[in-house]
DNA sequence: CATACATATGAACATTTGTTCATATGTATG
DNA sequence: CATACATATGAACAAATGTTCATATGTATG
């Protein structure tokens, strides 16, 4: 553990460490989405959706009045949960309806907030 | 509650269900807290460097090696991970090693990763 | 204590992102 | 089918963010 090269200059750096982790690394193109997700949850207009829609499916001007938001920022927000399958929608009558596309949703967010919360 | 915002009548249906919504979201403060903690997360480099730290503690060095950057970057990614408490490091003798603050991180990529793997 | 090394930091810059404004699309109803 | 309503969208702008470059700080060693 303790028998460090003691050169830390970049190109010697601890080599065989480095290449078992590189070895060890999920797929390039995975990590990338996976931090476009976390990008999702890290706005605070997009967290208070979500955790509105914690309690019931909710048409885009109840939002905009919960949140005290214009109708477009809100659209605007919707689409991006959308295209990040965080949240699905149904038509009734004039008005959709906005809900959680899944527990993931859930479970992601509670653990973040176990981790603020300490 | 007074006035709102132009385009939407919101006038219309939904009052009680936004108001139970209303009473139900958690503190200001605390939703904001939370989608910095996500912000955080939020970045393909960042997540690589905790997911190196999955592995092994790991020097300024080996992180830059591994993900082909340079010193500077990984130290400015360090410090935002260290000031939200997801890394630790630890000196030894003139290398600082970081590694994960605790079991959270690992928790809360996972859960992430299980969205995105789908 | 002078030197080399490992890491940190500040300023500058380009990029990305969230909101607003204006307007378009779509849908029910008279 | 004309109108009103609910939602979506595009362009513009300000604010936030990540990397680079230059340099500073801190630490061990000869």
């Amino acid at each position: 553990m303790s028998d460090h090269i003691e050169v830390c200059s970049f190109i010697h750096a601890h080599e065989e460490v480095v290449e078992m982790v590189r070895e060890r690394m999920p797929e390039e193109e995975l990590l990338y989405d996976l931090a476009e997700l976390f990008k999702v949850f890290g706005d605070s207009t997009r967290i208070k959706i979500l955790y509105a829609l914690f309690e019931s499916e909710l048409c885009v001007c109840d939002i905009a009045q919960l949140l005290n938001m214009t109708q477009s920022a809100i659209s605007h927000q919707l689409r991006v949960l959308k295209q990040s399958h965080l949240v699905k929608y149904r038509r009734d009558g004039k008005i959709i309806l906005y809900s959680l596309a899944d527990d993931h949703v859930r479970r992601i967010i509670n653990q973040g907030m176990e981790h603020v919360e300490e």
